[in-house]
DNA sequence: CAGTGAGCGAGCTTCCGCTTGACTT
């Protein structure tokens, strides 16, 4: 028999806390939000109030039976639920769902995994905030309300299946600007001066390196001022030094763990998240989706504790960080190892390597300061106004350093500052070399996963449990690419002057070379367009933030919920009734020119299944011809050469077999198609150039690989076969596929252990719902 | 790397936030 039943969220936490609460207590976990609205139609009531349809979630409804059966048993009942504005409402749609009492039902919060932070929490219970919960209920609708209208405008108006949301439709115009920004860039040069200077001292030469306090937008001025140099006297006008000091970064946050993690291991934001999964789930850090920056007091203490050990007393100091994130709402820690004592976390390689960096995070942000020495030498040209200075940077305590420094997304080049030997005050030198390199100006970077990350909280977008799947929901929508890009050779050019001499080469250098960086598609270019254009204050930049602070003002009880949404509904639908009414259908269409052998116009457009060409006018008696952009092509680019090589596919070679074999190409690449069966071709092949006889090579090699694949067949059942899968043997009739039970030597099954596999088998969901992509 | 290869007369798609399993040969 239960006493106490605590429901908390996740099932790892349950674990740890049923540790702390002995016998008298169960704890279980309710994976989350128990109920959503309903899927068909809006799932809310308009005309009454906006009032939500809510069911329980498919996939919970055996988590509540489970839950509801030990509930009717308990005496008393804790909902122990994240606490912020979703744990809130998750606490009051378990009283709902379980059928509670909520008067009597108890409702408690923490904030830290340990035991005298539940014993606390189980000291002070409260009741469930309603505000709060209404403040959810808030939200939820409106993401419904405009996901729900405006993705169904997007399919009459562009495409089908596509969608649109408070979230995704902001992550989308960020990238789609972005690369406007990159395509309006001008690019500029300018002539940076650098200098290696020799100074004769003691019998030793030393080196200086410095750069000119100046750039020349012009070749001929750099020439002029090198000319000058020629006859330049140079010595030492000015020393500064100045002391300086570098702080370490807060522990890390969902956010701030996707951007490093990026950064420095290279993973992407969907595979920080699975790793970090891993850790959590075996207990070796905290909760991996927060956006929090606290730490607990035993974290502190074992820091300080393990710091002190390793490094020295000097090199500790607790800091408590706070939060500056827009709309955080702090219900967990940071991102912390369980345990700072353990150096390192058993596991695969991935697991090993982001938990060494979330441990080195964390003790650096309790470490001291890096006191650091920065020194600049001014030095004079005797016969011109500019100056050289070189900059020296010493590390007199490396504090933090010792064990961790954050990275930067746009590493800046040559700019390493080290030791400067002993100098001083009217020190001549003489120039060793000195160089005039044009350098060209940098366009805005493109968004990798990771920074579109930060952008997003920056603008208060999202939630920590969402940046991962926005990214994936983006680029499954094909409104976004993750791809590389080759880099374009560039001509630049250096001027040297060493000893009297001036000499001008042109060198080359790569620029422009992305990797694994995020690119608007033409129909992410298209569907962003649309949206801003007709619903500019929902894609604003703000809209999030604005309709925030009037769901703090529901949870504070100053306004009420429907009424908000009604003020925002009633306009926002005249909107997209207008939209309906008055838009055209957007194709982004193009005409590119007449097809030189026809005459006919050449079109490209998206289509239904997106971009596209088009060979003809749209006439119901003679039929245009149609043909996909192949990959890497795109609306804005191509050209009426490429899209008429385009229309060279399909092509009929020859006959085999008395039947025409035709190559072409498809969403798999180019194929052969024969007797209605299909072919793909090598990579070697060349769709363009394939003659019959390699067509009719590729039709001999997939029949005798069919052959192969077939272990064995009945002739007594037609349809019965025992096949060579991917996943090994397998058993397929009917179009269903069977598992052959393990120790069964798949070629001596008889007829009747197949069928009995058959029969015996689950009455499994046999079509797959979703094909991947 | 098993199957897939549209351009539609029918029916479906879609939001954001919480949480983890999945078995499919």
């Amino acid at each position: 028999m239960t006493k106490n039943l605590v429901i908390v969220e996740s099932p790892a936490k349950a674990k740890t806390i049923e540790n702390f609460l002995g016998k008298d207590f169960v704890v279980k976990s309710c994976f989350g939000h128990v109920r959503d609205l309903a899927k068909k139609d809006l799932g809310v009531d308009i005309e009454n109030g906006f009032i939500p349809q809510y069911i329980i979630t498919p996939d919970k409804k055996k988590v509540i039976s489970d839950l509801k059966k030990i509930a009717k048993d308990a005496e008393m009942i804790w909902l122990a639920s994240d606490e912020d504005r979703e744990g809130e409402a998750i606490a009051w749609h378990l009283v709902e769902a379980l059928g509670l009492n909520e008067i009597e039902t108890k409702r408690i919060v923490f904030h830290e995994i340990t035991k005298p932070a539940i014993l606390e929490a189980i000291e002070n219970p409260r009741k469930i905030d309603k505000n709060l919960v209404d403040a959810q209920q808030a939200r939820r609708v409106l993401d419904r309300l405009v996901g729900f209208e405006l993705s169904p405008l997007l399919w009459k108006k562009i495409k089908p299946s596509l969608s649109a949301g408070r979230v995704q439709s902001v992550a989308v115009r960020l990238i789609v600007e972005r690369e406007e920004e990159i395509k309006g860039f001008a690019v500029t040069s300018a002539y940076r001066v650098l200098a290696e200077f020799i100074i004769n001292k003691d019998n030793k030469q030393i080196l200086l390196s410095a750069e000119l306090n100046k750039r020349f937008k012009e070749k001929q001025e750099a020439i002029a001022f090198l000319e000058k140099c020629k006859s330049a006297d140079f010595s030492i006008e000015d020393i500064e030094t100045k002391p300086s000091k570098k702080s370490p970064a807060p522990p890390f946050t969902t956010s701030t763990l996707q951007q490093e993690a990026s950064r420095k291991l290279g993973f992407s934001v969907a595979n920080t998240m699975r790793v970090a999964q891993q850790l959590y789930e075996s207990g070796k850090i905290t909760y991996m989706r927060t956006d929090s920056v606290n730490l607990s007091k035993f974290a502190l203490n074992l820091a300080e504790e393990v710091i002190t050990e390793s490094f020295g007393p000097q090199y500790v100091k607790t800091r408590q960080y706070t939060t500056r994130t827009k709309g955080a709402q702090e219900a967990h820690e940071a991102i912390r190892p369980t345990y700072m004592n353990n150096r390192t976390a058993e596991g695969d390689h991935s697991q090993s390597r982001l938990y060494d960096l979330i441990w080195k995070r964390t003790i650096a942000s309790q470490m001291s300061d890096a006191l650091l020495e920065k020194t600049n030498v001014t030095i004079n040209i005797s016969n011109a106004p500019e100056k050289f200075i070189a900059r020296g940077e010493v590390i007199k305590f490396d504090g933090f350093l010792k064990v961790y420094m954050e990275s930067r997304d746009e590493e800046d080049d040559d700019n390493q500052e080290g030791l400067l030997p002993p100098l001083n005050v009217g020190e001549t030198m003489i120039p060793r070399e000195i160089n005039a390199q044009e350098k060209f100006s940098q366009h805005p970077p493109r968004y990798t996963e990771a920074s579109l990350v930060k952008k997003m909280e920056e603008l208060g977008i999202g939630r920590p449990s969402t940046y991962a799947p926005t990214i994936s929901t983006i680029q499954k929508r094909e409104y976004v690419v993750k791809e590389d890009r080759d880099g374009m050779i560039r001509k630049y050019c250096q001027i040297t002057l060493q000893g009297k001499t001036i000499t001008e080469v042109i060198k080359t250098e790569n620029t422009g070379f992305e990797k694994a960086k995020l690119f608007p598609t033409d129909i992410g270019n298209l569907v962003n367009n649309f949206l801003v254009q007709h619903f500019n204050n929902i894609l604003d930049y703000n809209f999030t933030a604005t309709v925030e602070e009037e769901f703090d003002e529901i949870a504070q009880g100053k306004i009420v919920w429907n009424q908000m949404i009604h003020d925002f509904y009633f306009p926002f639908h005249d909107q997209v009734e207008k939209t309906l009414e008055k838009s055209q259908k957007v194709s982004g269409e193009k005409l590119l020119g007449k097809d030189p052998a026809t005459g006919e116009n050449i079109f490209v457009r998206i289509g239904r299944y997106g971009p596209m060409v088009q060979k003809g006018d749209t006439d119901p008696e003679n039929k245009p011809k149609f043909s996909s952009l192949k990959k890497g092509q795109s609306i804005d680019t191509i050209t009426l050469e490429e899209a008429l090589e385009l229309f060279k596919l399909p092509r009929t070679l020859g006959v085999y077999e008395d039947e025409e074999v035709i190559v072409s190409t498809g969403r798999f690449g180019p194929y052969v198609k024969h007797k209605s069966a299909f072919y793909s071709l090598a990579k070697t092949d060349d769709p363009l150039e394939i003659m019959v006889d390699r067509a009719v090579e590729l039709i001999q090699e997939k029949r005798k690989k069919e052959e192969e694949k077939t272990i064995r067949e009945f002739p007594e059942k037609e349809g019965l076969k025992i096949l060579n899968g991917r996943y090994g043997p397998y058993l397929t009739y009917q179009k269903q596929n069977f598992k052959i039970p393990k120790g069964k030597d798949p070629g001596k099954l008889t007829l009747e252990d197949c069928l009995k596999i058959i029969h015996e088998s689950e009455p499994s969901k046999a079509t797959r719902a979703k094909r991947r992509k």
